[in-house]
DNA sequence: TTACACTAGATTGCATACAATGTCACGAGA
DNA sequence: TCTCGTGACATTGTATGCAATCTAGTGTAA
């Protein structure tokens, strides 16, 4: 959306296209299971649909579109099984990015994330607390100097934002306060350097999250609806 | 694989020449660093590059492909340090994925496992050990109701299968009796229910593989060559 | 009413054609 | 010799048009 609209050099559509609709799925533009026109989203771009096609095989691979040969494409939407899944997964997976990333985290960058632990406690709406929580993790597996598993968590965020934000918006607030807590938990964890406790509490946070989630199934897909 | 070259319907070109292209990666037929022309895929497939620049995407989100628009593509390259991070993502998500299938895994299949290894012990080609390492910790997955763990495991397993090709030629064995004994230990683990010996046997297993990769540096894309 | 065939319209899949870009060899000038 | 254009060629990127397929609606018969 907010694109700089630049220039679009020859060679780059398929990727803005690509980018551009990640955005407005993980931005809740489209809900999960909405159909996706290729025609339209060609138009939208000013282009063509063979760009068109070549985004969403991408998106495809991402997890966020499901495609349907000569069918069509809709944003992909998940089961309660696979959105839990997808928190075992990283649960794994995240303390072991943090463990690349965490020697590049120097005092200014900790100091920055208790800033935003902070600011996500006085947010206010769900879209704000959303793109903090989003912002305290990511900006926590910045530095990393890892190639892929970086971009697999954030796949995996990707995939779940929609249900995040479903939950977000019915999260009662003793539940808010721990997680908050195992935010500054986190933090100080990072600033005394023990990067055991930071992992384990880090597995603890997601599984909670996890937890919670499984309590409420209205949030998902029906499996009989595949 | 084993494909039927069934009469390939309208509408699974692309599929096709992924699947395809894939597979011949996997098996060996391009090289790390290779290029790929896409009028050349093109041909081969009998068709026109639009399905084969579909498929080119879908292999670059998978790993297996780079891409730099309006230059080409080339079979993906790993760094030491790439296949590392594969294989310590390994380390921790296979553990997990047999948690998920173990609970399937009846007698007769844990038999096949044993027969699996077995086999392994007494075979002589690179290609024969690679397809049946390939086979035994795959069937040992094969009955998890995953929807994205057991595809994402695949792709780790794919991303670095010329390295283990490489690796395969040139191990000694005494590190082939530690991991033949290390694939029988797993299956004695399941035979005996003990899913948390199992577990850490996979993990030591995957991780001791890794140790050992990165003794040989000179199986890798050198850093700089980027 | 229900099940089924059939048609029209919408949408996707892909081959062709041309435009944009990159590559590489060659030659001129320093 | 080295550096920097310069052009021809190879290759990639995408708009267009048509074929294949699916969907929804209608009508017919059981």
């Amino acid at each position: 959306m907010s694109d700089t609209d630049s220039p679009l050099k020859h060679g780059n559509t398929a990727v803005a296209i690509a980018d551009g609709l990640r955005h407005a799925i993980l931005h809740g533009d489209y809900q999960p299971g909405e159909r996706i026109v290729q025609d339209q989203l060609a138009s939208k771009y000013g282009g063509s649909r063979i760009p068109v096609r070549e985004a969403l095989r991408q998106l495809e691979s991402e997890g966020l579109v499901r495609l349907v040969a000569n069918t069509g494409a809709w944003v992909n939407s998940l089961t309660m099984a696979e959105c839990s899944e997808v928190y075992q997964t990283r649960e794994r997976l995240e303390p072991l990015l943090l463990r690349y990333s965490a020697e590049t985290l120097t005092v200014d960058k900790i100091t920055e994330l208790d800033s935003l632990a902070h600011r996500m406690e006085s947010s206010t709406g769900t879209e704000e607390f959303l793109e903090l929580d989003r912002e305290f993790h990511l900006s926590m597996y910045r530095g990393a100097s890892t190639s892929m598993l970086r971009e697999l968590v954030i796949r995996l965020w990707n995939t779940t934002q929609p249900y995040r934000r479903a939950y977000t918006q019915l999260v009662g607030s003793d539940h808010r306060r721990i997680f908050h807590a195992e935010h500054h938990m986190m933090v100080t964890a990072l600033r005394d350097g023990d990067l055991d406790l930071a992992e384990q509490v880090l597995s603890m946070h997601i599984r909670r999250t996890r937890l919670h989630l499984e309590r409420h199934p209205e949030l998902f897909d029906d499996d009989s609806s595949r």
